[in-house]
DNA sequence: GACAGAGACGAACGATCGTACTATTATTCT
DNA sequence: AGAATAATAGTACGATCGTTCGTCTCTGTC
């Protein structure tokens, strides 16, 4: 790896961290230059543009997801434990990460929800393929004989979406200390409903 | 009312629907001032800072929001009917409301979450009562009889936050068609899960 | 060790932001 | 109707934004 890489990947470390709590669009390369020692004309070298660099920052998180949520949980067993374990690391991944802002991910799907352009398309096109795999997961739950043949993935990945999102809400904004433990709850209930009955 | 504050609900109005798109951050009193014909002193005459602005555009969408959501919800029967009701109320009062960015709150709130300020504490104050109203009208469904005894009134609230949470995710930003009708069905099983056994 | 190329810096640009001040036009009240 | 007051416009300010450009300082190679 050569020097350039090095410090790009130490700026992109920042911006990662800044962006989830400032938003992608808050991010500003005058103060990612002075949190990372660097002068600002040489930060904006790296990335030729700010929508470059908003892109290259939401590709740097996603590699980290992959790292520390996606991979560990593929390598749970398939079925039910595989769906706990995605949900376990996936609330835990922001502080994992070092996130101060909470998931990047969840701030820029608010802000980028209604601006067009690459970076949004970036974004939508990860969430596509995130909630695709938890679907997969479900859908291979069903296929082990953990879950009942009727369970919806889809539907399935979007309630465990929910529960993420609400409970981030409650805890990051409405500084409920409870909010992670109904998240666990509200999971145990959709994990439940989706059993096959046992005898 | 005088003609400065016909004025001023004419900015407010356009602040909000600009807002939702945007975010209270970029939200702009030079554009504010383009869309309502205004110039740029004239519309920063009637709030005297941006922060202003910014509660003052929260407090604006509260009151459309008691008017379309809470009050008519208040008009439901009493216990689940009522539940129906506000969850209904609360999935179409973004279109209802001319938001073309969507729900305003949900952008502030993944805005705010780190931006401490007057503004921040303004919509944390909003979101808790609103938060509060649910969990009692879940509890009125209860002494009703309508709800088991052991249903939680805030896990209820928060799961109900994250149905909605989810369904905006999915259809604003990956575009997804089947995300309201998902979201009524997640609806249905919170509600029959919380449900006495029928006989 | 000299040379080519990459990396970082410093200064400057046009634009736009929030805000302050002053002047001018509308409105309200007696 | 005219005086008092409120509402709006105009202009200008300092700051900060993204971006450009020219220069210098390193790094790696023959």
């Amino acid at each position: 790896m050569s020097k350039g890489d090095v410090t790009r990947q130490a700026i992109l470390d920042h911006s990662v961290s800044l962006a989830s709590t400032v938003g992608l669009d808050g991010l500003t390369i005058g103060r990612l230059a002075e949190e990372t020692a660097l002068s600002k004309s040489g930060v904006f070298a790296h990335f030729r543009s700010k929508e470059s660099l908003q892109i290259q920052t939401l590709e740097h998180a996603a590699v980290r997801f992959a790292d520390l949520v996606i991979r560990p949980a593929l390598a749970a067993p398939r079925g039910e434990p595989r769906i706990r374990a995605a949900f376990r690391l996936w609330m835990d991944w922001p502080k994992k990460s070092g996130m101060p802002g909470g998931c990047l991910f969840v701030a820029a799907a608010a802000e980028l929800d209604d601006q067009p352009g690459a970076a949004r398309e970036h974004l939508v096109a990860q969430q596509r393929q995130w909630l695709a795999l938890l679907a997969n997961v479900v859908r291979a739950a069903v296929a082990e004989g953990h879950f009942r043949a009727e369970v919806e993935p889809e539907q399935f990945a979007q309630d465990l979406y929910g529960v993420m999102l609400s409970c981030f809400f409650s805890h990051r904004l409405l500084g409920d200390p409870d909010a992670g433990h109904r998240a666990r709850a509200a999971f145990e209930n959709l994990v439940m409903a989706a059993r096959v009955p046992q005898a």
